[in-house]
DNA sequence: TATTGTTATACTCTATAACTATA
DNA sequence: TATAGTTATAGAGTATAACAATA
């Protein structure tokens, strides 16, 4: 891969450039990417479960019943995504609606017996996945990446670009 | 959103609960979505660039020629992804090929000045766009930021947990 | 036989819009 | 009128497999 840095393009000076490989939004999403597909495999291939419908266990196993609203709003989540993933996950029983009397429109979620077995699976999964990503990783480095990941985040939705439920 | 903190999963211990907020993984996802689709939006609106298109547009920015397998290579693009963006950019002419007479099989791809002169105008508004980012961001922990993005990147790699290019 | 690249096809995730049923 | 949720539909982006051309 090496050879590739005698063809670098001789029409443009440095300034004109970009460099993909430092270029922090690229990086991220290689980086996010990578992350995201290797978890899915972890729990996809053992349990049949998309990245949505993890987001929904992890919410419930945070929070004991939620409506599809909140669920979608806590795991950042479009409400037709969110809308979908529940149907799948009360179809094969790993999760449950109660109606609220109060207001018929919604339902609260929460997972069944059958959904807390599976999120007791997948859990330590998820957190030894995380430890072998950043076992190498000093823990002062550990805690710059944390503010620095909450203060680009902070940056991002006070720019107000964000989405419909937010608005 | 605070009235979420009222409504913890008595059922679960602490540790039996994973945090989705503290999960790198997902921490990591919902950024680099938020950053890809911002900065998406900056290109996207003004010249009709899709994130596959502009890989390759900052691909042959910083390499004068290459073929569509070293344009994959590099932004880690699927071969199918890179052979339907760099058909899009040649039908727009942003891009043209040059016959490899060594091989046939492949083609030198590489832009056309309408194709360098949009480069040119994209590459500053991501600059910007970037800088925005990270302006409250202390210039230490960006270096840490840096390293650690760079160490995870390894990790994943290393793991074997990647495509088919670079099997 | 292996490799470059294209195309058909399909899957996932996301998004818009139209709808329902409630409020 | 507004909101919660569903469904139809479409759009990215990605992937597999089959293929043509070439090595």
């Amino acid at each position: 891969m090496d050879s590739l840095l005698e063809k670098r393009n001789p029409a443009m000076t440095e300034s004109d450039v970009l460099e993909l490989e430092g270029f922090l939004p690229y990086r991220l999403n290689v980086l996010a990417t990578l992350v995201s597909h290797s978890l899915a495999r972890v729990y996809g291939e053992r349990f049949g479960i998309s990245i949505p419908e993890w987001r929904i266990l992890a919410t419930l196993g945070q929070f004991n019943e939620m409506t599809a609203r909140e669920i979608g709003q806590h795991s950042r989540m479009h409400k037709t995504t969110v809308s979908r993933a529940v149907s799948t996950l009360e179809k094969r029983q790993l999760l449950a609606r109660r109606p609220n009397d109060q207001d018929m429109r919604e339902a609260f979620l929460a997972m069944t017996p059958d959904g807390q077995s599976i999120y007791a699976e997948i859990v330590p999964l998820a957190r030894s996945f995380a430890r072998d990503l950043t076992q190498d990783i000093r823990p002062e480095d550990l805690a710059v990446l944390d503010r620095v990941l909450a203060q680009l985040m902070g940056r991002l939705n006070a720019s107000s670009m964000d989405r419909e439920e937010e608005a």
